[in-house]
DNA sequence: GCAAAAGTGTTATCCCTACACCCATGA
DNA sequence: TCATGGGTGTAGGGATAACACTTTTGC
């Protein structure tokens, strides 16, 4: 037991993990094992520990409910409307992340019952008010798409600019302008020609490209 | 006495107020009357209550430390490294606003033994990691300032375009060619001339604008 | 040779920037 | 009449958007 002179709230963190496959945004679900919500989806996520910072306490849940690591969380939000929660006042901290489609060894463990990805247009009704926090994180995610390099966290090691090409136009849910695509994204100097090709089809080969770094910079003039 | 079967972290709100006076960014601090920073100069804020909503508290604490209210609170981010408050636990939601500069009827209530606006530059050291948040919250008024029309929140209700030109250069600290001011400002029609005029020393009578609507547009194309 | 994606350059447009002069007022 | 900030337009440059053809491969 432990004891408070005042009430306190429980706090939580969630996560929103992205991924681009079969031309879908999509996100990463639990299905819970225990009440409220038995059964339902919902986010990756759990109570912070109290020596813990949040975004460990983030990357932790988000390690034992789903076997994902190495994850570059941002923080997105806190929801703390009264009620969220049937339990009792439950305040979580969101984090949203991206990562490859490529081979993502996804298992099921702890609290959750069940792991998957979900089409955002596809997905089931969600536990809590996780809809909403999902409705904002795709927002900032697409709102961080123009003035950032965030997308090229969607990308596996090395990759051809139509793949990263395809990423923007799901995401934005629009087609592109192959050379200005191109010019444009060449001329922010964040990608290396790692001097391979890779052949997909009965077509010509594609140039494989790298990330410079592996930072998210912000092109916001 | 609260009793939980597991440990639960205190969650509080904090506030950083802004305003433009002195020719200075400026924000509202209060010194504190009680232990922990005894004395020392913090944002205000305080804990959220159990059947308050995150934005209702912070409104709640500025309201009671400051006696303002009616403010556009943004929510800036959530800060909760472990120790960085001495008696427990404690996660804070930090909100940012804007204010006009004008007659700022502020009063010092409750835990706050005084209230008082200080230049950013200028400012003495603050309890907690305040300066961590006050510093976050200004990076976001600059970046906001230029994708939206942030700055309109600083503004009284009429105003000349002089004045909001000064500032813009105050936040971002450096000249602005004022007739590409002007057509910027006057494209985004956000603003309606007032139709009246306002003589503020030996010049030519500026007109007055109004704003249009007191949202804040977002511009990122 | 044909289907299918990869790769490449030029032109027109728009937006932003730089820049100089007259206006209305108070002293 | 002078000092002070208010008010206005235009020309040039850089970035962005529109646009079509050749290349390489598998079948």
């Amino acid at each position: 037991m432990y004891q408070y002179q005042h009430p306190h709230p429980a706090v939580t963190t969630d996560i929103v993990l992205f991924t681009i496959g079969q031309q879908q945004l999509k996100c990463l679900l639990i299905r819970r094992k225990h009440e409220p919500y038995k059964d339902s989806w919902a986010l990756p996520g759990g109570f912070v520990g109290m020596d813990e910072d949040l975004e460990a306490s983030a990357l932790r849940e988000l390690r034992e409910e789903t076997g994902i690591t190495g994850v570059n969380l941002e923080q997105l939000h806190s929801f703390g409307r009264p009620g969220r929660d049937p339990r009792e006042r439950v305040i979580t901290i969101a984090y949203y992340a991206l990562v490859p489609d490529t081979g993502l060894p996804i298992r099921a463990a702890s609290d959750a019952g069940e792991v998957a990805w979900f089409g955002l247009d596809d997905s089931p009704p969600l536990a809590f008010d996780h809809e909403a926090i999902v409705a904002m994180a795709r927002q900032r995610l697409v709102s961080r798409l123009h003035c950032s390099t965030i997308a090229l966290q969607f990308m596996p090691e090395k990759f051809t600019l139509g793949e990263l090409q395809g990423v923007y136009e799901i995401i934005q849910g629009g087609a592109v302008d192959r050379r200005n695509f191109r010019k444009r994204v060449l001329a922010r100097h964040c990608l290396k020609d790692s001097g391979e090709t890779r052949r997909n089809g009965k077509h010509r080969p594609a140039r494989l490209y790298t990330c410079v770094s592996m930072d998210t910079v912000e092109v916001n003039k």
